[in-house]
DNA sequence: AGCAGCCGTAGACGCTGTCTACTCGGCGTG
DNA sequence: CACGCCGAGTAGACAGCGTCTACGGCTGCT
């Protein structure tokens, strides 16, 4: 009563979404999804009538994924904007960590429509908590608020690429993205006032 | 005389290289190589098993451009660290504006066999030279120098990554790049000695 | 001259996404 | 009540892909 009421649309993104998490972006085809959902090869189409349809609103589904773990962050997380900052910025490298593969598919531009399904829109909340936090806490000396943000974002997004790839421990040598990710925040934001 | 007598397996290359340059990484397949090259399409198996191996050997060119690229960076600008390290930045964000499909190759590590080709030996010499570009400006308070100079690499492949995806401009609405590239820098170097 | 080994050909297999023709079932209408 | 329609899912086809295998032909050595 549950997989049988939720309408073929519905369980063909969270079978989608449990592949992508399970196996990897590149696991997920049409036809294994039609398969897992237990029905032919060809019923997708109805409701995503090409792959990237499908793919995007997989996709999606890790953005709110994400955003609500952020928001959720942001509630536990009642402290200055510097240690509030620290914990998006933890939430945001552990989502990458623990869900590779759909990290991977949000950031695929590649497979997906981002104009159709107001993808980015989806994104752009995140990236706004994110760039109010920084505003609190930049100093007159800094880049101007959205500059900063997003070069914070983009050293973030850096981290947890790189760090999927396997490369950084290698030339880095270091605890992994701890160290990384107090570097960035410390040269972004200042040194944490102890 | 030119294209006859590089043996097939260069020209299987260069033609995946012209191909991944002008077409992007998903046109690049094992088929489509081996038409262009004008040969059947299980020719390529000869001298690469799989499309992985194919795909690794382009994804080697890439980063001996890249580096070629950086070392006659490191060449012209003949100048204090600081400047040749924004130089060194600058070159590493317009590879991989100018070759985008490239660079997107270059660091699909699901695409690549990063192992057999020695590809990630490939690109270590370049993370030395930024690394040790890095210790030299970097002041007693920065975190190492090989931390240092990750969480710089990481900041400057984040906004290559987020740049190509295109959701930057949208966010920050700056001039792009070059406001991010001064930023990052500014941020993990200190500000320009001016 | 004859033989061996490399190099490329050609066809098959199972997989993929996409397209199209169809069937089945329930609904509203005459 | 019966009819027809229409949405939803089925099933088969097609071209493309990567991979595998059996085969031919050319080269150069003995």
């Amino acid at each position: 009563m549950d997989a049988d009421e939720k309408g073929l649309r519905a369980r063909l993104v969270a079978v989608g979404v449990d592949l992508v998490l399970s196996e990897g972006q590149s696991a997920v085809s049409l036809r294994e999804i039609a398969r897992r959902a237990g029905v032919s090869h060809g019923a997708p189409r109805r409701y995503f009538p090409t792959h990237v349809d499908l793919l995007s609103a997989i996709a999606r589904e890790g953005f709110a994924d994400l955003t609500a773990r952020v928001e959720a962050t942001m509630r536990d997380v009642e402290a200055d904007p510097r240690t509030r900052l620290t914990a998006l910025a933890r939430t945001y490298l552990d989502f990458a960590a623990a869900h590779r593969g759909m990290f991977e598919l949000m950031f695929r531009h590649d497979l997906l429509d981002s104009g159709r399904l107001r993808l980015r829109e989806t994104s752009l909340p995140l990236f706004a908590v994110l760039a109010d936090l920084v505003a609190q806490v930049r100093r007159p000396t800094d880049a101007p608020a959205p500059v900063l943000a997003g070069a914070l974002w983009a050293n973030l997004h850096g981290i947890a690429q790189l760090w999927a790839w396997g490369s950084l421990p290698l030339a880095t040598g270091a605890t992994e993205d701890d160290a990384l990710l107090h570097a960035a925040l410390d040269a972004h934001l200042g040194p944490t006032p102890t």
